[in-house]
DNA sequence: AATTAGCACTCTTGGTAGGTGAGTGCCAAT
DNA sequence: ATTGGCACTCACCTACCAAGAGTGCTAATT
């Protein structure tokens, strides 16, 4: 469909724009007789009309049957989004909220989960915060057990008091006391580097080693590479309030629910929306059936990445019906994805 | 109400035998033509009806209106539950899927969410298990690790590669020698004894040091009893299949729908309830306002304890509508958790 | 040429009325 | 004690009507 100046002049998009306001605002279809009154163009009913009609014919609002005002279609959303809205500033009472609520200096797996029941709470939907990524993080500790046969748990500890454990399966079989030495070996060496540092001095080290180092050095190094190998970092989200979408009449229905609640309890649908906001920085929109998955047909997702020095860790939204208060959701992810990148910096990493 | 043999006789129990079976069988209303077909008592719908005023004399079922047929009360499915039921073996197929799902030799965790799955998939309801209590579990290995201030991350291994991390407060500020020292110690004494034995012993181990003893092992039993001190099993449990609920048309009701949700995630009140379960052992119903929350009015909880060695380690349950196939859902709850039970037992402890 | 008033038309919504069927309670007959 | 008969109740379905909201089109107005 051609956007072109000639349909789409300033007028109708006022219109447009008073339109998905209102139908945002009440939810029921909006006929020419209150949009007449609503815009501050001094129309008459008729005259709205024909420009309806226009938009109808743009694919941007549609009428659910023919006596009914008209709603916005995912078009006329998404034109609204991107080049009408007025956003409003954040409620100070809310802002307040929320820096309150995260300013703690806690645990980051904690901070998530307050943080995602603040954007329910807030804003009267679901609300939904990715795990951060682990690859920013930093290596504190690090140790081995042995376990039967040729298996290893290792238990890692970052960023002061995180702790992860992942089981390993060697060539060889070592005693713990070999494990222990290979720990403390690695502590010395790696301890308070970040993973991907880490890493990519595993890779060198190991490369090194190969000619001149001993044997024990070299399983350690070995016993790391299988350690920090491959995506242990099991993507996954906290969710909060998904009961409030059980009361918007738009996703009352009984199929959509389950599919809806159903896509939340496999997570795999949402992360890979989830992971598609990650690459992008700032605000982004999905509208409707924009995400592409039938569950989320009636739902909007605006998200926001969040990040500790300028470093992207995770993404944090708020999932509600299409017709949702856009004007004050997008600045308020926005901002309470600044909030929770500034309180998860580590700045207080007192030794 | 009185429960005495002249109204209670053995025809009106088989009339409401049959009754409540019906009514679960096609959740209709059952009417006394109905009533009389379905029996084999030979009457007619006329004396069905006298004895059906009888039962609902005696507040065992009700009409939901004066021309509708009659539905079991609370009490009414309480007395089919524990009198009249005639259960029926489980099936064999879904014998062999819990069986095969539960066989492996897994980590307990992932068990326990397997174990869900399986319940809510082969009884189209809600599963829900309780992650097993960790007092009848052994300490592995110990580990402290010195934060900012007085805090220390204490990370524990039992049972082979299960990992907990807890922070815990101390008086004194240790230094990381100090703390490894105090781990040896801990580890040398403790190791390989389950939780109980760990904490009863700590108890006796810290009176008799008071007096003789030097101060580093001192310090090291404080550290440990701030350690195991307290309940930090957080109480939790894995739910599978929430969604299933949604398509019971008797729970359909949005408000009805969201407390339950609410309930849910909120998780209190279903450890509340599954705690009482704990305690008994065998097979424990909940049935509708019988639990005492009202987000489960319409709900029956059907659970078991699970334990292994005569332990009991935690429960397992089915959560759905008041009108389930008991007479299936009881032998299945009950076999669960028996597999379950075994499938956990620890007897490859492979050294 | 753009805007508007007027009008016929459509479609939802809510209310009323009548008919049907399932089921009951009670009474008198068996 | 059991049963057939009967009047009665109530949910449910349908049809129907009126009101109201909103539309599209056309002709008049600016």
């Amino acid at each position: 469909m051609s956007l072109n100046n000639q349909d789409l002049n300033d007028r109708s998009l006022q219109l447009l724009k008073t339109l998905v306001e209102r139908y945002i605002h009440d939810g029921q279809p909006v006929g020419s007789r209150i949009l007449s009154k609503d815009s501050e163009l001094n129309l008459s009913p008729a005259t709205i009309r024909n420009v309806m009609a226009d938009l109808e014919d743009l694919g941007l609002i549609h009428s659910p049957h023919t006596s009914a005002g008209r709603i916005p279609t995912v078009s006329g959303y998404r034109l609204f989004v991107d080049n009408l809205l007025t956003v409003k500033p954040i409620d100070k009472k809310d802002l307040a909220h929320i820096s309150l609520g995260l300013s703690e200096n806690d645990d980051p797996c904690n901070m998530i989960g307050t943080a995602s029941r603040l954007i329910s709470e807030l804003t009267n939907m679901a609300g939904v915060v990715t795990l951060p990524k682990r690859e920013l993080v930093y290596l504190r500790h690090i140790e081995f057990l042995p376990l039967s046969h040729n298996r290893i748990l290792v238990i890692f500890v970052t960023n002061e008091q995180e702790v992860h454990n992942k089981v390993i399966h060697t060539e060889k079989i070592f005693s713990a006391a070999e494990l222990q030495q290979a720990a403390n070996y690695l502590n010395s060496l790696y301890s308070g580097h970040s993973l991907a540092a880490v890493k990519s001095a595993l890779l060198k080290d190991l490369k090194k080693d190969q000619e001149l180092t001993n044997q024990a050095m070299l399983d350690a190094l070995k016993i790391a590479k299988l350690t920090f190998e491959s995506g242990h970092q099991k993507d996954d989200y906290v969710l909060s309030g998904e009961t409030n979408l059980m009361g918007f009449s738009e996703l009352a229905d009984r199929d959509h629910l389950k599919n809806l609640f159903n896509a939340f309890s496999q997570k795999r649908d949402v992360i890979h929306l989830l992971d598609q906001s990650m690459k992008a920085d700032g605000v982004q929109i999905f509208i409707g059936k924009e995400s592409g998955y039938q569950a989320f047909d009636q739902c909007s997702l605006v998200t926001s990445s969040y990040s500790v020095n300028d470093e992207i860790l995770g993404v944090l939204g708020v999932i509600g019906p299409t017709r949702m208060a856009y004007e004050k959701i997008i600045p308020f992810v926005d901002v309470t994805a600044k909030i929770l990148g500034a309180a998860l910096n580590p700045k207080t990493t007192t030794p």
